[in-house]
DNA sequence: CGCGTTTGACCGGCGC
DNA sequence: GCGCCGGTCAAACGCG
């Protein structure tokens, strides 16, 4: 209560709050549902809007489907000592958006380790107080979307449960604190809702789901009603480049159509053209159907028309 | 009854 | 050392 007023009042300050570095002209609109949406001019410059450091170009490779690697095992970034963060930009029905990520593990083994390492951290916890002094605490990878979307907690096909709720400073939005459901499964994420542009969500995963998406593997079969609703599933997918077992049983996006897409922005020439074709669909049943996720992933206006700061 | 949410308390990191 | 702040815990509660 009087913290909100507190925050309230700050609003319109300081800047280091996440939310608060994305402006509003990095605010993307949904696409299947035909918003506009903006993007920052240039290759990869959204990236920098969300504080990203190091977005070599490998990065979207990583990002390309759920068969690469880890996304942040760029060894050009060795042991890089702060977060750099990534940025996608994944749709949802009611919502497209961008992503960032924070690497801060950065390589496969750097990745299980910390997987284990959070394990035993949680154990510890359970336990009492863990936490080693002399290290640092490791987190785990982070991928950032800001998504247009009026529903703050995007239905990624992932069971989430919220643990906490906090407000945060410099905003009026609260932000909520979700884990996945999964037992063995420490992938959390942080959703709020951006101060600047109360219309775009900011969801942060962390970590790597170690199971396969609760929801049917697209192509595979029938699409669950969520996935169809949001389609951020597709972002939490990708952004989350999954295990070993993405490799084996088709996943997400099976297709190569994100792969393609993500060249473009590589390339920072995209072209919208299947993108196009979206927009006159009305129903994101149909859309699922001829497409898949990927365009939900990749709404077409994002890469027509870069505004300009 | 099981599962998820709410919410205040608590803890640790960090800046001053 | 102190206070702020982000993140997490866990009891209470709600809902199907």
């Amino acid at each position: 209560m009087e913290e909100k007023e507190q925050v309230k009042t700050e609003n319109s300050m300081a800047n280091s709050t996440f939310s608060d570095q994305i402006p509003a002209s990095c605010a993307f609109s949904s696409s299947i549902f035909d918003m506009p949406c903006e993007v920052e001019k240039g290759s990869l410059g959204f990236m920098d809007l969300l504080g990203i450091q190091d977005y070599s170009p490998s990065l979207f490779d990583l990002l390309q489907p759920p068969l690469a690697p880890h996304p942040l095992t760029s060894p050009a970034s060795s042991a890089p000592p702060e977060s750099s963060e990534v940025v996608n930009a994944p749709a949802t029905p009611n919502s497209s958006s961008i992503s960032s990520s924070s690497t801060e593990a950065a390589n496969d083994d750097q990745t299980k380790a910390a997987e284990e390492e959070e394990q035993d951290q949680e154990k510890n916890k359970q336990q009492l107080k863990p936490k080693k002094k002399n290290q640092k605490r490791q987190r785990e990878p982070r991928f950032a979307f800001i998504t247009k979307s009026e529903v703050d907690h995007l239905d990624d096909g992932y069971r989430w449960r919220k643990y906490g709720q906090k407000a945060v400073k410099n905003s009026p939005f609260p932000r909520s604190y979700y884990r996945c459901t999964t037992a063995a499964c420490g992938v959390k994420k942080r959703v709020e809702r951006s101060s600047d542009d109360p219309t775009t969500v900011v969801t942060t995963y962390e970590g790597q789901h170690t199971h396969p998406c609760p929801v049917m593997p697209r192509g595979s079969l029938g699409i669950p009603p969520e996935a169809v609703t949001f389609s951020a599933a597709a972002a939490s997918s990708f952004a989350m480049p999954q295990p070993q077992y993405q490799q084996q049983q088709q996943p997400y996006f099976n297709n190569s159509s994100l792969s393609l897409n993500f060249n473009h922005m590589n390339s920072s020439s995209i072209n919208p053209t299947f993108l196009h074709e979206r927009r006159l669909r009305p129903s994101p049943a149909s859309l699922l159907r001829d497409h898949g996720l990927l365009e939900d992933l990749l709404p077409s206006q994002m890469f027509k028309e870069p505004k300009e700061e």
